[in-house]
Parts: C-alpha cells; sequence; structure tokens
DNA sequence: GAAAAATTTAAGATTTTATTAAGATTTTCT
DNA sequence: AGAAAATCTTAATAAAATCTTAAATTTTTC
C-alpha cells in the first residue's frame, strides 16, 4: 500500500511516517505541496495524509485535485485543534475523515486501516451510501434517517452517533469510543451526555423501552446494533 | 501500576505524586532528565508523564527514547501554556495526550486512568477473534457467546472468565489466577467468587453438573477447557 | 467415615444504565 | 444584533442488572 503524507512541520510527517512504515505501508513524505502534487501524477497511490494549513496549496486545494483524478479516493486530513467546529468542517470538507493535532499515533494507524479497509470495500461492493436495517433507512449524503418511510428528525450528533453505531453494526461500541468518534475529543469521567442521546435516538425510533430493536444495550459494554 | 513523572518545577511533580498516590499507583518522581532516563532503563513502567520544556534532554527527546523500547507505551505531557496550537503540537509530537499548565489535578488523574485504558486495550487486541470449542462459539470483538448457535447472554465478568479460560484452553488455571487476570485485584483468602460465577456459566451453558462438558474442575487446583 | 475442597443458594451491596428536568450553549430567524 | 428556538450538557434520581458474601450442602479424597 502506497500511502501520501504532506505535512510542512516536519517532526509530525516524520513522525507519522516512522507509524506507518511500522505497518508496513510504504510511505512518500513530503514537507510542501508542489512536491507533493507531482507525486500525485506519477505514483499510483493508495491513500493520501494531508495537513490542511500548509504553505502554497493547502490542503484543500489537494484534496480537490485528487478527487478529480478519482472521486473515492481515501483522504485524511489533519488540523490543529480549532474550537470552531464548523471552521474544521469546512476545511476538511470532501476528507473521509480528520484528525485533530495533537494526535495519538495509533489511533491515525487506527484511522489509515479503516479508511482503506472502506476503500478496498468500496472498490468490491458499491459503500454504503444508505443503511438499511430492518425498516430503518440511513442515508450519509442526505443526512436523513427513515423508519418506515417515516422521516425522523434527529439532531447532528443523533444522527452521527446512530450512523456510527450502523456503521459498526454487529460490534459493540462503548460509550467511550462512540464519544471519541463522534465528538473526537477526549472521553473523561463521570460522563453521561452519550446516554443521554442514546435515550433520545431510542425515543425517536420509537424503540420498545424494554426491548430495543435497533440500538441494543450489551450490559458493561456498550452499545451495539445487530447485523 | 508504575508510573514515572519528571518535571523540575518541583511542586508541580510533588503534587502529581499526591494525586497519583491517591488514586494506589506508584510513582517514580524525578526532576531531572538524566534521572529518569536512568529509571526507563531499569524500572518495569506502565506510563509516563513528561514535562515538555526541561533542562538537559526535553520531553520530546525522552518521549523518542521511551518509543525507541516500546513503540506504543502511553505518554502525557505537561506543556506552558502557549497560544499557538500548532507549537503545542509540535512540541507534543508522539505524546498520547497533553495537559496545559496549569491544570487541575483530578484531570490528570482522569486523563491518567484514560491513557492506561486505551493501553491495556490496545494489548489485548492482538489475540484470537473468534474461539470455537466444540458447540461453543465465543467472539471477542461483539461480546458474543454462542452455544450451538444460540446466543447465551453472558455479563461482563462471565465473559471475560469464559474468555479467559479459552484462551488458556488445556491449562488448569486456578481460582486466584483466574480472580487476578479477570478483576485485575489481588487475591484474598476465603473468596469463592470466582467459584460462584463459574457456577453460573455452567448454568447457562447448560453443563450436565456431574462431568460438564467445557469447563472441567481439576480437584484441588483449579478450572480448565479442553484443548 | 472424616476432612478438605468444591458447589449451591439466596439475600444484600454495588455498579451500571436509564430517565428526567433544568440550565447552558448554539443555531436560526427577524 | 437580539430574540426565539433548537440542541446539548449536566446533575440528581430511579431502575435494572450484576456482583459479593456467607452459610448450608454436596462431592472428592484418603
Amino acid at each position: 500500500m502506497n500511502i501520501l503524507v504532506l505535512d510542512d512541520e516536519k517532526e509530525i510527517a516524520d513522525l507519522v511516517e516512522v507509524y506507518l512504515n511500522n505497518e508496513n505501508y510504504s510511505i512518500y513524505k513530503f514537507y510542501k505541496s508542489e512536491e507533493a502534487m507531482k507525486c500525485i501524477d506519477t505514483v499510483k497511490l493508495d491513500l493520501a495524509i494531508l495537513d490542511v494549513m500548509i504553505a502554497g496549496k493547502d490542503g484543500f486545494e489537494i484534496c480537490k485535485y485528487i478527487r478529480e483524478k478519482e472521486l473515492n479516493f481515501p483522504i485524511i486530513m489533519l488540523t490543529a485543534k480549532v474550537e470552531d467546529k464548523d471552521k474544521i468542517a469546512g476545511l476538511t470538507l470532501g476528507a473521509d475523515d480528520y484528525i485533530t493535532k495533537p494526535f495519538n499515533p495509533l489511533e491515525l494507524v487506527a484511522r489509515v486501516k479503516s479508511a482503506l479497509r472502506r476503500y478496498t470495500k468500496y472498490n468490491e461492493k458499491n459503500e454504503e451510501e444508505l443503511i438499511y436495517i430492518d425498516g430503518l433507512e440511513i442515508k450519509r449524503e442526505t443526512h436523513q434517517c427513515l423508519l418506515y418511510g417515516k422521516i425522523v428528525e434527529l439532531t447532528p450528533l443523533e444522527f452521527d452517533i446512530l450512523l456510527y453505531l450502523a456503521n459498526n453494526r454487529g460490534h459493540v461500541v462503548s460509550s467511550e469510543e462512540l464519544f471519541e468518534r463522534v465528538w473526537k475529543e477526549k472521553y473523561l469521567d463521570n460522563n453521561n451526555t452519550v446516554m443521554v442521546h442514546i435515550r433520545r435516538i431510542r425515543e425517536k425510533l420509537k424503540e420498545d423501552k424494554r426491548n430495543p430493536k435497533f440500538i441494543k444495550t450489551v450490559w458493561g459494554v456498550g452499545y451495539k446494533i445487530e447485523k
């Protein structure tokens, strides 16, 4: 697997290289966007990790450039931690995933693997634009959710939580994992906000309290949606 | 759990020590990086808390040194308050988490716990996905257990116990070992809680009381699952 | 058959999850 | 910008499930 890494902070690019090399990926590492562009044109890449803020062409532009060549190419963006989530959302538009600095290298590795898996899967079948689970439709693109054909109005966080569970159906997801994936922040103790959201989602999905059909509780572990 | 604390501000190192001691961690506290390095070489540590700015070798270098020895070792960095978040990103590179001074000691404790949790989880990851024993399926990821294709509802401790026995199938495991591995606490005398759990597992696995098929009693020694 | 070890039982303690509602924050609308 | 509406977080309480304990019982060993 060939992975492009672009970051003008040398330390970060180097670190990423070390960790990904360790997983036996081939790394094409650049500190300047011009060089990266050249690489994009000449090498058969499998994934790109781009710093959003970079001199010259920024990550966003490069992302666009790659997407023009291949629509579903997996791209992970690196961003500095910013309070304004919308700003991040805007900047990382078009990326498959983004990671805020400073990040745990292991998390990066995990996400790289996940993005590659998704990509491979996509090229085999069609990446699930629409998830259908027993009467429940979740449309990723339009951020819509239908229950037996009727629209269920979910708030943004509710939608993200449901989507994450649905994407991982068959697996148990802990509150901690859910929080860190959806909120993209560290989970600290005594935080039952995930639980409250789960409750609201269940309510909106008209779940039977005693025996929920979609989101099941796995005691002591987390939540899951059955396969 | 052994935790290394390195900060040249004596007050801070001492404060961290007090709070972590209170959580029953063993603290190796140093004000100078040279001494800390010696400790790293000689003690089996579980986590390191490093001040970024420190005379001699700085936190970043020590971090690198530790990572060379063990790639995924959990490291938390302490940094002075800096406006530029990118700068922090660079400085704390390679750490799993960072905390800016001044910090709330309770938050530090929470982050320490979180980092240790993640580390333990990571180390558990590289085990068998699915264990199949003569009609019994144990799925680690989904925390599910099937008996002849039918779901057996196990509680968290029950699942962990069964998994431990299954991972060590062919070997006899004493109650004491089971307790210390599953509960991660010291086993004290007159403690038959393991036994009670074994009983409930056997019940759920529909074991023949006289001649259990899965979990066998090895008299005077412990329990085992045949290979 | 007696002693040691293992099992069973069930009640009370503890932990985890669910619910609720109020207050804080963010977004939308004018 | 300011008000209104929607959304999110927090904290307190309730409910449910699980875990521990201790005593009574059975099984195994010698």
